[in-house]
Formats: structure tokens, C-alpha cells, sequence
DNA sequence: CAATATCGCATGCTTTCAGTGCTCATTCAA
DNA sequence: TTGAATGAGCACTGAAAGCATGCGATATTG
């Protein structure tokens, strides 16, 4: 149980890619055939990468991606949310003001109805839940690893065990969002 | 993302409720009524946590489930891992041994096809995949935190933070399913 | 027997996920 | 200017997983 998505695999990647070639743009195609990606979903996953801010994109000839933030910085937990959604076990971890903080790359810009997922319904048991504490617990325990392992952790053979453990709930992903938010 | 399913938090809340209440027989449909649980639903669940030696079951009238499991020696791990499957964030995880001691409650008794998962093909980008190592770490990581709380954590209040910590790849619920096992 | 359970299997519905098609817009180089 | 390469946008299909329910059989109690 528990397992990702593909998209989320192909976007961790692509990601780790990125970051071992500063400076370099990759394309789509490149990634796609030098790890067996399907190419077409691929940009789709590109794509959204791009709407967040992750990476930046440059098209026309010899065009491509390149890593738009600071791999040492960002946590595999943004990169996730990006991708398939707010991290939450259960539905009802979504409630308080957590999940606000996870949608977007950057800070509090978006007017908080942007992304396209958030179904915010709350659970019907919530009133007579009886594990609701104790999951919590869980739910905080396992979010708090996808935190601390960092973009720089997927390329390293280092051990990324217990770095950016400080400011257990900053660490996201601040520039290149405005600029594509203004548009839209 | 990596969201639980339905099945696993109405499994987890009835056993919840059982260690609650040690040696009194809960019905489903006591279960199902105090919580809100879809009475039907919740009958399929127990079935799997029967067959797995979580719960013993008694027929009849006022029948019921008890709790077949020490509370304090069962981690969330193994009771998910009886409703959804091993738990593995990515398919690759499964690859090594680590897999096998999930599928059932008790101890290496089963054929190894009992399961009725088990998709058993392996990932297609593992020659190539860049991310395979960190990933696998942060796979342990994750998998760890589900080891450590134990179904008597889902019903005190306490931390249930660094419980259980010894022994951090046994933990799991040993009786009750030979007999099971045998009929079949 | 009658009431109350679990047990076992089958079925329908909905959502998510993986993957693909096609067109347009942009950039660069010949 | 032309054309090849590249990303962006939108829609769409097929398959699988998940949720839920129905019905009949069987076991146990009183
Ligand atoms: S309230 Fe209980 S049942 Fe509802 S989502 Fe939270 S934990 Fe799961
Ligand atoms: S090999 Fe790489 S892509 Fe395949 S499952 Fe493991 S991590 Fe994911």
C-alpha cells in the first residue's frame, strides 16, 4: 500500500537529472530515452513542473528544462505535492490550516483556489473517529521524512539522514513562480 | 498523495475498538453502527483480518471478533500490510527478501502464493533508474515509522514516539492462523 | 425452530491512473 | 524566409483499483 505514481517517479527523475547538470538544459526527449520514460507523458509531467515553478522551461530549438531551485533547499515533499497533491494519509489530516501550504512551489501567493487537485470534503466519521489522534500522530511522523530528505539526497550516495532537520516546516520552493502566476 | 484506503482505516478502527475492550466479542454491526462504518463493508474487512490471525472470530448468535493479537507487540505495519499489501512506495522495494515476511500475520508459514496480492512484476526502468538507492532509503525511512506504532498507540493517548524501537524488523503478530491456515 | 452472526462469492459503480493524439506557439539555425 | 526542433494546451481512451451492496449458505445460541 501506499505506493506513488508513475508521474510522481518520472518527475523525481527528471528532477534528479536536472540537478546533476546545473547550468545544462535538458529536453523532454533526452530524459525520456536515456531512462525509458514514455516521452509523451513525460512533458505532461514537465509541463506541471514548470506551472509550479520547479523547473524552467525554454522552448525552440536546443530548448529544454533546467532546475528552476535550490536542490539543498527543496524537499521531496514539495516536489510530491506538486505533482500528485498535498501529502495526507487520511482525509481528515487536510483539515486543519496544513494543506494551505502545499499546493504552490512558492510562498502564500496563489489565492489558494488555483491548484487543480483539493476535493476538501471531510470525512463523514470525523465526529465519531476514534483513531483520529493517534494516525495523526502517524500521518505527522511520516511527512516529517518526506521533509527531510532534499533533491540533493536523490543524487547523492551520501546518507541524507538527518540534514535541513531545522525549521521542520519550511523548506520549500521560493523564486520562479510569480512571473507565471501574473500570466495564467 | 500515498493516501490510505477506505478498507485499512475501517480494519484499523474496529481493531482499535477490540483492544479497547479485551475479552468482550465486538459484531460488526455493533462496530459498523458506533462508527458510521458501512455495515457490509466492514464485514469483508474483518473477514481479512480473521483469515490473517488479527481477530478470532465466533459465530452464532452474539458472536463476535476479539482481538487475536498482542497490542503491544503488533505494529500498524503488519495489519496494513494484511489489508492493502506490502507496503512499498515504489515497486522496486519489493525486489529483495523484504517482501516476503508481509503478506500474512504469522510467522513463514504460508506457501508464499496465499496472498491474493501479489503483482510480482518488476520495474522496467531498474537498470537505468538514477533514483533507485535514495528512494529505497527513504522507503526504509517511512516503512520504519509504520513499525514503530503499535495498535496499543492507536488507543492511548501518549506519544507512541519511540516505542518498540528494539527489534525494528520483527514486530508481528504471531498466533492463531496455523489452525487457519490448515483448512483453507 | 428461530434469531443472529459470520462466510463466501458475485456484481455494479465510480474514480484514478497510465498513456496517447493532435494542434498550436516558440525558438533557432540554415 | 523556411523548416526542424521543442514545449504548451486540451481532450481522450483503456485499464485497474477502490467502494459498496446483494444474496444465499452455514454455524451457533437460546
Ligand atoms: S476522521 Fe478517522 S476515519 Fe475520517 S479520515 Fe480521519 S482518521 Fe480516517
Ligand atoms: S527502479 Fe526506479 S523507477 Fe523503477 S520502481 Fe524503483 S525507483 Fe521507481
Amino acid at each position: 500500500m501506499l505506493r506513488l505514481t508513475r508521474r510522481s517517479e518520472y518527475g523525481i527523475i527528471a528532477i534528479a537529472h536536472l540537478a546533476q547538470r546545473p547550468g545544462e538544459a535538458a529536453s523532454a526527449r533526452d530524459i525520456a530515452e536515456r531512462y525509458g520514460i514514455p516521452k509523451r507523458l513525460l512533458a505532461e509531467v514537465m509541463k506541471q513542473l514548470s506551472h509550479r515553478g520547479f523547473v524552467r522551461s525554454s522552448r525552440g530549438a536546443s530548448g529544454g528544462y533546467q532546475l528552476a531551485v535550490d536542490p539543498t533547499r527543496t524537499s521531496v515533499r514539495v516536489v510530491l505535492a506538486a505533482l500528485e497533491g498535498p501529502f495526507e494519509m487520511v482525509q481528515c489530516a487536510t483539515d486543519g490550516a496544513r494543506a494551505l501550504e502545499d499546493g504552490e512551489a512558492g510562498r502564500a501567493v496563489a489565492p489558494a483556489a488555483s491548484s487543480h487537485f483539493a476535493q476538501n470534503t471531510l470525512c463523514e466519521l470525523l465526529g465519531s473517529c476514534p483513531i483520529r489522534g493517534p494516525v495523526q500522530r502517524i500521518h505527522d511522523r511520516m511527512r516529517l521524512v518526506l521533509e527531510e530528505f532534499t533533491i540533493r539526497d536523490l543524487i547523492s550516495g551520501g546518507d541524507g539522514a538527518v540534514p535541513m532537520t531545522a525549521g521542520l516546516s519550511t523548506a520549500f520552493a521560493p523564486p520562479a513562480v510569480a512571473a507565471a502566476v501574473r500570466k495564467s
